[in-house]
DNA sequence: GTGATACGTTGCACAACGCCACAAAACCGC
DNA sequence: GCGGTTTTGTGGCGTTGTGCAACGTATCAC
């Protein structure tokens, strides 16, 4: 509950400004002034101190057929990137991602065995130290942000409990920071992905949205509240993989009896399959090319217990749309209509409202760019506080 | 995506000291330099607008044995009021509720039947004319709150489905505001009663709650996310009831199967208590007076299926606390231990974080404050602009 | 080439807040 | 009871950021 004044003013119209070119690409100025609806004279003076920020270029202004002064052109700088790192069970995957959401690079370094905290932390030091020179010349680094499967504590990185890593109360983001110098923010990686596909993938524009992904290791998820990114009281929310779909004897991941994690799982679909091992794609192309009726059973099977939560989801949140990746979102291309219709028929609002459910845009950038969107959080809120500290230390 | 100017920044302070005297009370003009950040000067100002517009007071300060001078109470203006309704199946109940949350009056008329939207709209019509002398003089109305058992439409307060009532597709705002002149807004009543015990009862200065209220015709609830009150996209959020928690055939009210609806209900409570008909008290004191082995297997087996849905939902949102509201809070009082540590082996969060589970605090008031609050909140988010409107219209 | 249109640019006015100096009202110690 | 200290209200002034209006400029249409 605070008051503001005329340095919040500024801050904020700063911040809508720089959070616009990062989300809908480039605009024109003109375009600028009618969604912010403030004046051309205050566009110009707060694209100019982006510019000078090094946060934005302005561009000659395409040929638009339109009577009229043509507008230049307004572009969030290629320069600007944040690192994302996301350790897996397999793999420490680490990425350099541009404020236009593009994706510089992206190195996979895989592990033998699942990786301790001190050697994720080593592996994603290593491998950005490798980048160092490339990262202090041609760009300007903002931070770095991590994609955790597991609960983490929003406000210090704090990894609570990553199960399928093994990880209990680490310090990950302190670590990080110790070890790379760059300022570290962690978050639950289904939660990232939800906000990338909101800001980036299936959810654009949309201000309620459900994102429910299917892992090798479980299910996790994310949601949006009122186009907020919702972390719950201590950014722990969006465990959807633990909701009770069934009275059945299967346990889940967190010992608990007959949850979606438990009843819906990728292993079950492999082995009916047959499969050994299928990255997503190679999955959903199997499950589309069998005619064995055993998978269409298992499909089923796995298609009513999804409904369910989903629309105890629905029911609670009433968002506007369903985002399902992963091996869900296989599952959703199998049989749409099987899986609609039994949401439907266990959501009320869903009669009344609609809701719309969808597969995942953004494949395997997917939590590369909602890590570095973690990182890029901080400039969007205040995009001259923080150039301000960055730039004091680079000179 | 709006830019803010200097307008804004006015709108914002006025809106942040009103908003702090409304829910914490009357303060002193030090107290709210403090919270705000603001300087006194700015809070002198501010405060003397309130006091133009009507909506504050200013009284002599309190001896508080400290040294320095005195610093003004600022409080809420006694008059400022809005008029809740509240249609139920055996009653309509309309309230004269201040902005300082304080019920002035409150009149249920009951109804031999479950009353159509016209009755509805025509008692309360009747009730708020009967009224009307008392509210032309001695207060100012800023509108009407209707608060719904049943799907609303937020925007425009259609009542999309009130099962229990028999309304479908309902202007029923529209209609009540033709009928009285005041402006109304309408929402669902659980989540309303979520408002209601967040700024005044059980939650106060809790940003994360989930509200679940049981009544005679069945399970509702209204969460805050992030400090906000979620409603989904169109206001259908909080139906918490139609969470499935077993696969036992029992059905609910919307036909669906398994839900918390359908296993947690207060109609059986009463027949295995052997009561005709009680209010959430009674009940609650017949649950703790009774030894009949029959009732406790019932209430175990309501409280294991209320920790289901209640378990699924902290999950999913992370929430600080959980607040009951009817015959839930009575199943509460029985056995806490037992809901406790049900909830704590099915929910993720509750190992790490710390989820409270408590009863509602402000019974038979708590939809007059909730819907009055929603009459209010465009008051508290312009106080110049809305009372510029009704100044203008009461001269 | 001329007019119309849309937009950038520039200088000025206005509104709101912070700051500072002074005044006022309480408590404290003697 | 009286001066010193502390805290806060009050009023004038400066700063800042935005809106506005007039003017300049680039494009299209004819």
């Amino acid at each position: 509950m605070q008051g503001s004044s005329h340095d919040d003013v500024r801050r904020h119209n700063l911040s809508v400004v720089l959070r616009l070119v990062h989300r809908s690409g480039a605009a024109s100025r003109s375009q600028l002034t009618k969604v912010t609806g403030l004046n051309r004279s205050t566009i110009a003076a707060l694209v100019a101190e982006l510019v000078e920020l090094g946060l934005v270029m302005e561009r000659e202004p395409n040929a638009t057929n339109q009577v009229g002064r043509p507008s230049p052109i307004v572009s969030v700088s290629e320069q600007v990137v944040a690192l994302a790192v996301n350790p897996e069970i397999d793999a420490v995957t680490i990425g350099i991602v541009g404020l236009d959401g593009q994706v510089h690079r992206r190195v996979r370094y895989p592990t033998d065995r699942s990786p301790s905290v001190v050697e994720a932390v080593n592996i994603a030091a290593a491998v950005i130290d490798g980048m160092r020179g490339e990262l202090e010349t041609t760009f300007k680094v903002v931070g770095i942000g991590v994609a955790v499967p597991g609960l983490v504590r929003a406000h210090d990185g704090l990894v609570r409990h990553a199960p399928h890593l093994g990880w209990v109360d680490e310090p990950l983001a302190e670590m990080l920071e110790a070890a790379t110098g760059y300022p570290v923010l962690a978050a639950n990686d289904a939660s990232l992905g939800a906000m990338a596909e909101r800001f980036f993938g299936a959810g654009k524009g949309i201000t309620d949205l459900i994102y429910l992904n299917g892992g090798a290791s479980g299910i996790g998820g994310g949601m949006i509240v009122g186009g907020v990114p919702a972390g719950g009281v201590a950014g722990y929310a969006g465990e959807f993989g633990h909701t009770r779909v069934s009275d059945s004897d299967r346990v889940d991941s967190a010992g608990i009896r007959g949850t979606l994690e438990a009843e819906v799982t990728r292993r079950e679909l492999l082995e009916v399959l047959g499969l050994a091992g299928a990255d997503a794609d190679e999955l959903e192309q199997a499950l589309l090319a069998s005619t064995d009726p055993l998978v269409r059973a298992e499909v089923d099977r796995q298609i009513d217990h999804l409904a369910v939560a989903l629309a105890g989801a629905i029911n609670i949140l009433n968002p506007q749309l369903v985002v399902l990746g992963g091996f869900l979102a296989a599952l959703l291309a199998v049989d749409p209509d099987r899986l609609r219709s039994a949401v439907a028929a266990l959501s009320l609002g869903s009669a009344f409202g609609s809701v719309r459910l969808s597969a995942a845009e953004l494949g395997s950038n997917l939590l590369m760019i909602g890590a570095a969107e973690l990182a890029f959080e901080g400039l969007l809120d205040d995009p001259a506080g923080l150039t301000a500290e960055n730039a004091g230390s680079a000179d």
